[in-house]
DNA sequence: AGTGAAACAGGAACAGGTTCCACTCGCGAC
DNA sequence: GTCGCGAGTGGAACCTGTTCCTGTTTCACT
Protein backbone atom coordinates (compact mmCIF):
# COMPACT_ATOMS: atom_id res chain seq x y z
CA UNK A 1 0.00 0.00 0.00
CA UNK A 2 2.86 2.57 0.50
CA UNK A 3 4.06 1.67 -2.44
CA UNK A 4 0.94 2.55 -3.95
CA UNK A 5 0.37 5.68 -2.29
CA UNK A 6 4.25 6.38 -3.63
CA UNK A 7 3.32 5.68 -7.15
CA UNK A 8 0.48 7.55 -7.24
CA UNK A 9 2.01 10.34 -5.71
CA UNK A 10 -0.33 10.97 -2.75
CA UNK A 11 -0.36 9.88 0.88
CA UNK A 12 -1.03 6.67 2.56
CA UNK A 13 -4.05 8.05 4.20
CA UNK A 14 -5.58 9.24 0.98
CA UNK A 15 -5.86 5.70 -0.63
CA UNK A 16 -7.16 4.59 2.47
CA UNK A 17 -9.58 7.14 1.95
CA UNK A 18 -10.99 5.52 -1.13
CA UNK A 19 -10.59 2.10 -0.38
CA UNK A 20 -11.63 0.03 2.40
CA UNK A 21 -8.22 -1.86 2.54
CA UNK A 22 -5.69 -3.54 0.24
CA UNK A 23 -8.24 -6.53 -0.58
CA UNK A 24 -11.09 -3.49 -1.47
CA UNK A 25 -8.09 -1.79 -3.75
CA UNK A 26 -7.73 -5.23 -5.13
CA UNK A 27 -10.85 -6.41 -5.80
CA UNK A 28 -11.59 -2.91 -7.64
CA UNK A 29 -8.79 -3.20 -10.37
CA UNK A 30 -10.42 -6.65 -11.15
CA UNK A 31 -14.01 -5.30 -11.55
CA UNK A 32 -12.11 -2.24 -13.96
CA UNK A 33 -10.31 -5.49 -15.50
CA UNK A 34 -13.35 -7.72 -16.30
CA UNK A 35 -15.24 -4.54 -17.42
CA UNK A 36 -12.67 -4.21 -20.04
CA UNK A 37 -12.75 -7.57 -20.92
CA UNK A 38 -16.46 -7.71 -20.96
CA UNK A 39 -16.34 -4.72 -23.45
CA UNK A 40 -14.16 -6.70 -25.88
CA UNK A 41 -16.03 -9.84 -25.62
CA UNK A 42 -19.31 -8.00 -26.21
CA UNK A 43 -18.41 -6.65 -29.36
CA UNK A 44 -16.69 -9.57 -30.64
CA UNK A 45 -19.91 -12.28 -31.16
CA UNK A 46 -19.31 -15.66 -30.07
CA UNK A 47 -19.31 -18.33 -32.36
CA UNK A 48 -21.15 -21.71 -31.75
CA UNK A 49 -23.85 -23.97 -32.98
CA UNK A 50 -25.68 -24.57 -29.67
CA UNK A 51 -26.42 -22.26 -26.61
CA UNK A 52 -23.92 -24.47 -24.88
CA UNK A 53 -20.92 -24.41 -27.35
CA UNK A 54 -21.32 -20.64 -27.54
CA UNK A 55 -21.36 -20.26 -23.94
CA UNK A 56 -18.76 -22.78 -23.57
CA UNK A 57 -16.27 -20.33 -25.98
CA UNK A 58 -17.24 -17.66 -24.11
CA UNK A 59 -15.36 -19.13 -20.76
CA UNK A 60 -12.75 -20.14 -22.85
CA UNK A 61 -12.28 -17.15 -24.33
CA UNK A 62 -12.46 -15.59 -20.86
CA UNK A 63 -10.10 -18.13 -19.38
CA UNK A 64 -7.64 -17.61 -22.07
CA UNK A 65 -7.62 -13.55 -21.50
CA UNK A 66 -7.00 -14.30 -17.66
CA UNK A 67 -4.05 -16.87 -18.26
CA UNK A 68 -2.11 -14.37 -19.67
CA UNK A 69 -1.50 -12.80 -16.60
CA UNK A 70 -1.77 -15.48 -13.94
CA UNK A 71 0.02 -14.11 -11.04
CA UNK A 72 -2.33 -10.35 -11.32
CA UNK A 73 -4.82 -12.35 -11.63
CA UNK A 74 -4.25 -14.71 -8.89
CA UNK A 75 -3.62 -11.74 -6.69
CA UNK A 76 -6.88 -9.91 -7.58
CA UNK A 77 -9.04 -13.18 -6.91
CA UNK A 78 -7.34 -13.91 -3.51
CA UNK A 79 -8.22 -10.56 -2.48
CA UNK A 80 -11.98 -11.20 -3.97
CA UNK A 81 -12.13 -13.83 -1.73
CA UNK A 82 -11.97 -11.47 1.21
CA UNK A 83 -14.54 -10.98 4.17
CA UNK A 84 -13.83 -7.58 4.02
CA UNK A 85 -16.99 -5.23 3.03
CA UNK A 86 -15.77 -3.19 0.65
CA UNK A 87 -14.97 -6.17 -1.28
CA UNK A 88 -18.88 -7.76 -1.37
CA UNK A 89 -20.08 -5.13 -3.97
CA UNK A 90 -17.25 -5.90 -6.19
CA UNK A 91 -17.51 -9.45 -6.31
CA UNK A 92 -21.54 -8.50 -7.16
CA UNK A 93 -20.27 -6.26 -10.26
CA UNK A 94 -18.12 -9.14 -11.64
CA UNK A 95 -20.94 -12.04 -10.91
CA UNK A 96 -23.44 -9.83 -12.89
CA UNK A 97 -21.21 -8.98 -15.38
CA UNK A 98 -20.08 -12.53 -15.92
CA UNK A 99 -23.90 -13.64 -15.57
CA UNK A 100 -25.02 -11.36 -18.21
CA UNK A 101 -21.89 -12.40 -20.80
CA UNK A 102 -22.84 -15.51 -20.26
CA UNK A 103 -26.81 -15.03 -20.92
CA UNK A 104 -26.10 -13.27 -23.93
CA UNK A 105 -24.04 -15.93 -25.52
CA UNK A 106 -26.42 -18.15 -25.00
CA UNK A 107 -28.83 -16.37 -26.81
CA UNK A 108 -31.13 -18.51 -29.38
CA UNK A 109 -32.32 -21.91 -28.36
CA UNK A 110 -31.65 -21.88 -24.76
CA UNK A 111 -33.98 -23.26 -22.07
CA UNK A 112 -36.67 -21.44 -20.54
CA UNK A 113 -35.45 -21.48 -17.17
CA UNK A 114 -31.99 -20.07 -18.59
CA UNK A 115 -31.11 -17.38 -15.74
CA UNK A 116 -30.97 -20.72 -13.48
CA UNK A 117 -28.99 -22.86 -15.47
CA UNK A 118 -26.88 -19.77 -15.75
CA UNK A 119 -26.47 -19.02 -12.42
CA UNK A 120 -25.18 -22.80 -12.20
CA UNK A 121 -22.62 -21.98 -14.64
CA UNK A 122 -21.30 -18.70 -12.74
CA UNK A 123 -20.54 -21.02 -9.67
CA UNK A 124 -19.01 -23.31 -11.66
CA UNK A 125 -17.29 -20.28 -13.21
CA UNK A 126 -16.49 -19.13 -9.53
CA UNK A 127 -15.00 -22.50 -8.78
CA UNK A 128 -13.23 -23.32 -11.41
CA UNK A 129 -11.34 -20.09 -11.57
CA UNK A 130 -10.81 -20.62 -7.85
CA UNK A 131 -9.20 -24.05 -8.77
CA UNK A 132 -7.31 -22.35 -11.48
CA UNK A 133 -5.54 -20.08 -9.48
CA UNK A 134 -4.96 -22.39 -6.54
CA UNK A 135 -3.34 -25.06 -8.69
CA UNK A 136 -5.56 -28.01 -7.85
CA UNK A 137 -6.71 -27.47 -11.86
CA UNK A 138 -4.68 -26.25 -14.92
CA UNK A 139 -5.99 -23.62 -17.25
CA UNK A 140 -6.92 -26.19 -19.76
CA UNK A 141 -8.32 -28.73 -16.89
CA UNK A 142 -10.67 -25.51 -15.67
CA UNK A 143 -11.98 -24.78 -19.40
CA UNK A 144 -12.63 -28.34 -20.16
CA UNK A 145 -14.74 -28.53 -16.71
CA UNK A 146 -16.16 -25.42 -17.72
CA UNK A 147 -16.92 -26.74 -21.03
CA UNK A 148 -18.30 -29.76 -19.24
CA UNK A 149 -20.64 -27.42 -17.02
CA UNK A 150 -21.92 -26.20 -20.03
CA UNK A 151 -22.72 -29.86 -21.83
CA UNK A 152 -24.83 -31.07 -18.60
CA UNK A 153 -26.35 -27.38 -18.18
CA UNK A 154 -27.71 -26.13 -21.75
CA UNK B 1 -0.83 -17.11 16.75
CA UNK B 2 0.13 -15.89 19.82
CA UNK B 3 -3.22 -16.85 21.76
CA UNK B 4 -2.98 -19.58 20.43
CA UNK B 5 0.56 -20.92 21.20
CA UNK B 6 -0.24 -19.85 24.69
CA UNK B 7 -3.44 -21.56 24.97
CA UNK B 8 -1.48 -25.02 23.99
CA UNK B 9 1.13 -24.30 26.18
CA UNK B 10 3.88 -24.10 23.80
CA UNK B 11 6.33 -21.37 22.29
CA UNK B 12 4.94 -19.24 19.25
CA UNK B 13 7.85 -20.96 16.84
CA UNK B 14 6.53 -24.13 17.67
CA UNK B 15 3.20 -23.30 16.16
CA UNK B 16 5.02 -22.66 13.26
CA UNK B 17 6.94 -26.33 12.95
CA UNK B 18 3.74 -27.79 12.38
CA UNK B 19 1.92 -25.15 10.60
CA UNK B 20 3.39 -23.10 7.80
CA UNK B 21 1.28 -20.18 8.17
CA UNK B 22 -2.55 -19.14 10.24
CA UNK B 23 -4.34 -20.13 7.30
CA UNK B 24 -2.56 -23.53 7.09
CA UNK B 25 -3.78 -24.16 10.47
CA UNK B 26 -7.29 -23.01 10.16
CA UNK B 27 -6.79 -24.78 6.82
CA UNK B 28 -6.17 -27.73 8.84
CA UNK B 29 -8.69 -27.73 11.50
CA UNK B 30 -11.13 -27.39 8.60
CA UNK B 31 -10.18 -30.39 7.39
CA UNK B 32 -10.73 -31.82 10.97
CA UNK B 33 -14.12 -30.49 11.16
CA UNK B 34 -15.18 -31.81 7.74
CA UNK B 35 -13.96 -35.80 8.35
CA UNK B 36 -16.04 -35.68 11.64
CA UNK B 37 -18.93 -34.35 9.60
CA UNK B 38 -18.46 -36.87 7.28
CA UNK B 39 -18.37 -39.49 9.67
CA UNK B 40 -21.29 -38.80 11.15
CA UNK B 41 -22.75 -38.13 7.74
CA UNK B 42 -21.42 -41.62 6.51
CA UNK B 43 -23.28 -43.70 9.32
CA UNK B 44 -26.97 -41.91 8.74
CA UNK B 45 -27.80 -42.98 4.97
CA UNK B 46 -29.37 -40.17 3.30
CA UNK B 47 -33.03 -40.73 2.78
CA UNK B 48 -34.46 -39.46 -1.10
CA UNK B 49 -35.82 -41.67 -3.88
CA UNK B 50 -33.66 -40.42 -6.70
CA UNK B 51 -30.19 -39.79 -6.87
CA UNK B 52 -30.48 -36.49 -7.10
CA UNK B 53 -32.73 -36.21 -4.08
CA UNK B 54 -29.90 -38.00 -1.96
CA UNK B 55 -27.63 -35.89 -3.09
CA UNK B 56 -29.57 -32.55 -2.51
CA UNK B 57 -30.58 -33.72 1.26
CA UNK B 58 -26.83 -34.57 2.22
CA UNK B 59 -25.59 -31.21 1.06
CA UNK B 60 -28.45 -29.94 2.74
CA UNK B 61 -27.20 -31.78 5.84
CA UNK B 62 -23.79 -30.33 5.18
CA UNK B 63 -25.21 -26.77 4.96
CA UNK B 64 -27.23 -26.84 8.20
CA UNK B 65 -24.46 -28.32 10.25
CA UNK B 66 -21.96 -25.44 9.12
CA UNK B 67 -24.97 -22.89 9.43
CA UNK B 68 -24.91 -23.51 13.17
CA UNK B 69 -21.35 -22.51 12.93
CA UNK B 70 -21.22 -18.88 11.06
CA UNK B 71 -18.49 -17.38 11.63
CA UNK B 72 -15.80 -20.27 12.20
CA UNK B 73 -17.02 -21.69 9.00
CA UNK B 74 -16.15 -18.26 7.60
CA UNK B 75 -12.90 -17.63 8.99
CA UNK B 76 -11.80 -21.43 7.69
CA UNK B 77 -13.29 -21.43 4.22
CA UNK B 78 -11.77 -17.77 4.22
CA UNK B 79 -8.34 -19.19 4.99
CA UNK B 80 -8.90 -22.31 2.72
CA UNK B 81 -9.02 -20.00 -0.29
CA UNK B 82 -5.42 -18.97 0.86
CA UNK B 83 -2.83 -19.50 -1.76
CA UNK B 84 -0.13 -20.34 0.47
CA UNK B 85 1.20 -23.75 -0.45
CA UNK B 86 0.46 -25.78 3.13
CA UNK B 87 -3.27 -25.35 2.78
CA UNK B 88 -3.71 -27.11 -1.18
CA UNK B 89 -3.16 -30.10 0.64
CA UNK B 90 -5.87 -29.66 2.83
CA UNK B 91 -7.95 -28.19 0.07
CA UNK B 92 -7.73 -31.52 -1.59
CA UNK B 93 -8.55 -33.77 1.33
CA UNK B 94 -11.73 -31.41 1.68
CA UNK B 95 -12.68 -32.00 -2.13
CA UNK B 96 -12.11 -35.25 -1.85
CA UNK B 97 -13.61 -36.55 1.00
CA UNK B 98 -17.40 -34.01 -0.59
CA UNK B 99 -17.33 -35.80 -3.60
CA UNK B 100 -16.57 -39.35 -1.96
CA UNK B 101 -19.42 -38.80 -0.15
CA UNK B 102 -21.93 -37.24 -2.97
CA UNK B 103 -20.81 -39.71 -5.17
CA UNK B 104 -21.63 -42.82 -2.09
CA UNK B 105 -25.15 -40.61 -1.71
CA UNK B 106 -25.88 -40.71 -5.63
CA UNK B 107 -25.77 -44.47 -5.72
CA UNK B 108 -27.89 -46.76 -7.27
CA UNK B 109 -29.68 -44.86 -10.55
CA UNK B 110 -26.97 -42.82 -11.33
CA UNK B 111 -26.14 -42.15 -14.29
CA UNK B 112 -22.69 -43.35 -15.50
CA UNK B 113 -20.61 -40.49 -16.09
CA UNK B 114 -21.54 -39.90 -12.07
CA UNK B 115 -17.82 -38.87 -11.88
CA UNK B 116 -18.22 -35.98 -13.65
CA UNK B 117 -21.24 -34.78 -12.17
CA UNK B 118 -20.01 -34.87 -9.09
CA UNK B 119 -17.06 -32.74 -10.26
CA UNK B 120 -19.72 -30.22 -11.72
CA UNK B 121 -21.73 -30.59 -8.59
CA UNK B 122 -18.05 -30.06 -6.04
CA UNK B 123 -17.96 -26.88 -7.77
CA UNK B 124 -21.32 -25.40 -7.19
CA UNK B 125 -20.50 -26.90 -3.60
CA UNK B 126 -17.61 -24.91 -3.49
CA UNK B 127 -18.92 -21.92 -4.83
CA UNK B 128 -22.33 -21.80 -3.09
CA UNK B 129 -20.58 -21.82 0.24
CA UNK B 130 -18.13 -18.80 -0.84
CA UNK B 131 -21.41 -17.55 -1.43
CA UNK B 132 -22.82 -18.18 1.68
CA UNK B 133 -19.97 -17.00 4.21
CA UNK B 134 -19.68 -13.59 1.76
CA UNK B 135 -23.36 -12.85 2.50
CA UNK B 136 -24.28 -12.82 -1.55
CA UNK B 137 -26.40 -15.89 -0.85
CA UNK B 138 -28.46 -16.41 2.77
CA UNK B 139 -28.19 -20.31 4.30
CA UNK B 140 -31.73 -21.32 2.79
CA UNK B 141 -30.82 -19.88 -0.75
CA UNK B 142 -27.74 -21.16 -0.79
CA UNK B 143 -29.02 -24.73 -0.04
CA UNK B 144 -31.57 -24.00 -2.74
CA UNK B 145 -29.12 -23.33 -5.24
CA UNK B 146 -27.44 -26.84 -4.50
CA UNK B 147 -31.23 -28.37 -4.87
CA UNK B 148 -31.21 -26.58 -8.81
CA UNK B 149 -27.87 -27.93 -9.09
CA UNK B 150 -28.55 -31.53 -8.30
CA UNK B 151 -31.66 -31.79 -10.47
CA UNK B 152 -30.34 -30.29 -13.27
CA UNK B 153 -27.07 -32.34 -13.26
CA UNK B 154 -28.45 -35.68 -12.03
C1' DA C 1 27.77 -42.90 29.11
C1' DG C 2 28.25 -40.31 24.69
C1' DT C 3 26.40 -38.24 20.65
C1' DG C 4 23.68 -36.13 17.20
C1' DA C 5 19.28 -34.82 15.50
C1' DA C 6 15.05 -33.02 16.18
C1' DA C 7 11.83 -30.54 19.09
C1' DC C 8 11.01 -26.76 21.93
C1' DA C 9 11.41 -22.31 24.84
C1' DG C 10 11.83 -17.59 25.02
C1' DG C 11 12.03 -13.57 23.02
C1' DA C 12 13.72 -10.06 19.82
C1' DA C 13 13.10 -8.32 15.44
C1' DC C 14 10.90 -7.61 11.07
C1' DA C 15 7.14 -6.62 7.58
C1' DG C 16 3.42 -4.66 5.94
C1' DG C 17 -1.60 -3.56 6.49
C1' DT C 18 -4.14 -0.25 9.11
C1' DT C 19 -5.17 3.65 12.07
C1' DC C 20 -4.61 8.20 14.00
C1' DC C 21 -3.61 12.89 14.40
C1' DA C 22 -2.23 17.57 13.88
C1' DC C 23 -1.85 20.57 10.27
C1' DT C 24 -2.36 22.71 5.50
C1' DC C 25 -4.70 24.14 1.40
C1' DG C 26 -8.14 25.22 -2.03
C1' DC C 27 -12.71 26.42 -2.89
C1' DG C 28 -17.58 27.33 -2.81
C1' DA C 29 -21.22 29.77 0.11
C1' DC C 30 -22.52 33.75 2.22
C1' DG D 1 -13.23 39.01 1.88
C1' DT D 2 -13.69 35.40 5.07
C1' DC D 3 -15.55 31.44 6.92
C1' DG D 4 -16.12 26.57 7.06
C1' DC D 5 -15.31 22.28 5.30
C1' DG D 6 -13.66 18.37 3.07
C1' DA D 7 -9.62 16.51 0.84
C1' DG D 8 -5.03 15.80 1.38
C1' DT D 9 -0.26 15.55 3.81
C1' DG D 10 3.33 13.50 6.52
C1' DG D 11 4.55 10.69 9.72
C1' DA D 12 4.23 8.14 13.92
C1' DA D 13 2.27 4.37 15.96
C1' DC D 14 -0.16 0.06 16.23
C1' DC D 15 -1.21 -4.75 15.31
C1' DT D 16 -0.26 -9.15 14.17
C1' DG D 17 1.63 -12.67 11.10
C1' DT D 18 6.17 -14.33 10.35
C1' DT D 19 11.12 -15.05 10.90
C1' DC D 20 15.33 -15.73 13.35
C1' DC D 21 18.56 -16.83 16.88
C1' DT D 22 20.40 -18.81 21.05
C1' DG D 23 20.19 -22.05 24.43
C1' DT D 24 17.95 -26.24 26.37
C1' DT D 25 15.49 -30.69 26.59
C1' DT D 26 14.32 -35.27 24.75
C1' DC D 27 15.37 -39.48 22.83
C1' DA D 28 16.85 -43.02 19.86
C1' DC D 29 21.11 -45.21 18.54
C1' DT D 30 25.82 -46.75 19.26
Amino acid sequence: MRDVAERADVALGTVYRYFNSKDHLLAASLVYWIDQLAEVLRDAPVPGERPADRVANLLDRSMRAMSRQPQLVAALLAAMSSLESGVTECRERVATTMEQLMAQAAGEGAPPDIAERVRMLGHVWNSALLSWIHGTLDSSRATADLAIACRLLL
